[in-house]
DNA sequence: ATCTTCCGATCAATGGAATCCATTTTTAAA
DNA sequence: TTTAAAAATGGATTCCATTGATCGGAAGAT
């Protein structure tokens, strides 16, 4: 992980399809070079995927919430098995405070959000907000390079 | 939106940096055709943006949590101008509830993260969940093709 | 200090992929 | 059914990514 490294990174947050070529210009160095730098940090883990963000409102997921829950540790395995399974569950975290798992979800309607929100009882006691707007949308950090 | 571009869309949700021929062989269509359709889709605001989602921990930022504040509605223009122009925050999301406001951060190290919420205290009360560990990370939701 | 080895970078060439454009097909409306 | 508009195709061209050979520099051993 040197300043190269963090160069690169910062451009693929920015846009995952830029070409070698592109950021080769950018880098001051080869585009065999930026490819090697790119698959060892993919190798490393650095680089988890490449993602594309969609807007879910226009593909008829208009809401959004997070979802709180009290989630006995005892049946913390049971839970991610079942909540890595529901598509519609964009981010899953546990976290501290009262509640022990906060949950990104979309739905096509508050109907099936109350369903699914029903589903999770029998995990535990939950705590939901529904999303009105996104002030600043799922987005990278700009690293120091 | 047909179920062309939803098959479109399920892919690049995978891989960001899928090429347009093996788009065009996994869709039965020409790479042209994909080509058009995915300008058609970056045009209309149905794709956001090509995102890579990186380590944060092995990047120097091990410290992730959800900030819940109370921002009174007449400050609002002011905490969204604030909010981002931060580079820590990865998300911010006005939602309903006895908090108005969810952020997504990540900080170097704890003592930043204070930091962070002690000059947040201005804008209103906020309470903070630090993340322990993501059974489910940042992903995107497969649509009906 | 010198030699050796290894890692990483570059260059040039080749193979492959994306774009462009003319043509054809399909779709929707009159 | 006819027509206009939109979208898909195929082939040609241009552009890009990958490969393999070579070079240079840093780290370690003698």
């Amino acid at each position: 992980m040197d300043s190269i490294d963090r160069k690169i990174l910062n451009r693929l947050q920015q846009n995952a399809r830029v070409s070698l070529k592109a950021l080769a210009k950018e880098c001051y160095i080869s585009s065999p070079t930026i490819s090697a730098r790119m698959h060892h940090m993919e190798q490393s883990g650095m680089i988890k995927n490449y993602y594309t963000l969609i807007d879910y409102k226009k593909a008829g997921y208009p809401i959004k919430a997070f979802i709180n829950i009290k989630v006995d540790p005892v049946d913390k395995g049971e839970f991610y098995k079942y909540i890595e399974a529901v598509p519609n569950v964009l981010e899953c975290n546990c976290v501290s405070g009262e509640f022990s798992m906060l949950i990104k979800v979309i739905f096509e309607s508050t109907e099936l959000l109350d369903t699914f929100i029903n589903s999770l009882q029998r995990f535990g006691k939950t705590n939901t907000q529904i999303v009105f707007s996104t002030p600043v949308d799922v987005r990278g950090m700009r690293l120091n390079e």
